[in-house]
DNA sequence: TGCCGCAGTTGATCGAAATCAACTCTGGCC
DNA sequence: GGCCAGAGTTGATTTCGATCAACTGCGGCA
């Protein structure tokens, strides 16, 4: 499933969404050089696998188009998301400096371009070049902080109120009403917030009373002051 | 409430303990010794704050001796534990590469001493000394990858499973049975699940049936193999 | 010894979200 | 245009844990 894919090196409209991630526009030319020099590209359709958890640990990767998932499975086959990750995004960081495998299984949500690294590799430049590593610092640090977030707001809000809040941090800063375009099914969003697809249905029809409006994936809120009342 | 505490260069027990922390003790002569000229220690009685959510962050912290929570509050005031350390462990890695402020609050759970570091001060050390940078990196690796258990964990497994996870990972490997002590209170180790304290009681009654008996903080299990079936 | 105060437990009730099932809507495709 | 499959919604029911309240048990202390 997986060298079925092609693997390439990266074409120059895959090496700009590369340089343009926020992370790696922190690089400076010659990181960056190192980087594209030791990536692959990889493609991937909707529920292809990846990496299953507990597989040795390879490829650290950046996404580039659409997104993916990392989850994990309970006993009984129930699966709990832990982060979906879009354009631009990167995740196994974690695993430079840790065991051996992978902490989740990882999962193509639809069709995907990313960006892969050997972990080897890459381990190699980071300790050579100072601006690799703390590339690698700062997507840690802003994982974490990212996950303290979630594990929070699993903790003290109610359904309702998680979907207000990343409605909110999708809206663009001090405007009175926005209209957003999620960008993944509704049913990615509901694993993204950890909540069964029929509670978002739910918790949207609550916001209503709140002035959002749902076509579809387009979202229309009238007054943002009162989602973050919720 | 802070500086009124004795503010001391470290006596030699304190250093002791620092240096046998599990990742110090990845650290090299050097590197240990530079830690330790920027460290302070500082003690702290139950429910001090080191730190509020928003407050400019100015240190890094390990703990020595004690139990110290974070924790963020929801507006109404409910509390959310989002980590419990503990002697050895550090928290407030990922503020040397992010935002200026803390992102939750910082109390100490029972009578504490941290050893604390400038953030301006070990950035510095971290830029000039690769294993502290290294340190940096793992401990911050660490903290994601337990973090992620615990999203997963509160998003798959109910009160009971998650207690019995938690007293597994406080077993000795590879024993048929096993006598716990609780390192801290119960209310404490309720929030670090993401429990009530009544939940968790109950989480206790209900893992009697599996051969685990309370006594106080003592925790006796008679079959280790019944509880991870749990 | 008896009292106080607090941690923890137990019981009763409530509320939020999961689950299961039926139904609708949509977009792609012939 | 009509059909189909999958995404999403709605309703009914159940389950889990929060909450509130009353009670227990224990340690410290006069």
């Amino acid at each position: 499933m997986d060298e079925m894919n092609k693997r390439l090196k990266m074409n120059s409209r895959e090496k700009n969404i590369l340089a343009g991630t926020p992370l790696m526009a922190a690089l400076g030319k010659p990181a960056l050089q190192h980087m594209t020099e030791i990536a692959t590209v990889v493609h991937f359709e909707a529920r292809d696998i990846l990496a299953r958890e507990g597989d040795p640990a390879e490829y650290f990767y950046c996404v580039l188009t659409g997104y993916v998932r990392l989850f994990r499975l309970s006993r009984d086959g129930r699966e709990a998301d832990i982060r979906i990750c879009g354009p631009g995004e990167t995740f196994g960081e974690c695993l430079l400096y840790l065991g051996p495998a992978y902490r989740y299984h990882i999962q193509a949500a639809e069709t995907v371009t990313v960006a892969r690294f050997e972990l080897s590799k890459l381990r190699k430049l980071a300790d050579e070049d100072r601006d690799i590593a703390r590339f690698i610092m700062q997507s840690m640090a802003a994982h974490l902080v990212n996950i303290m977030d979630c594990v929070a707001n699993d903790r003290l809000q109610t359904a309702p109120q998680r979907l207000a809040h990343y409605l909110l941090t999708s809206c663009p800063q001090n405007s009175t009403s926005a209209s957003i375009r999620l960008p993944f099914q509704k049913s990615l969003l509901a694993g993204k917030l950890g909540l069964a697809p029929e509670a978002l249905s739910r918790a949207f029809s609550s916001l209503k009373r709140a002035g959002v409006t749902v076509r579809g994936r387009l979202i229309l809120i009238n007054d943002v002051g009162a989602l973050r009342q919720i």
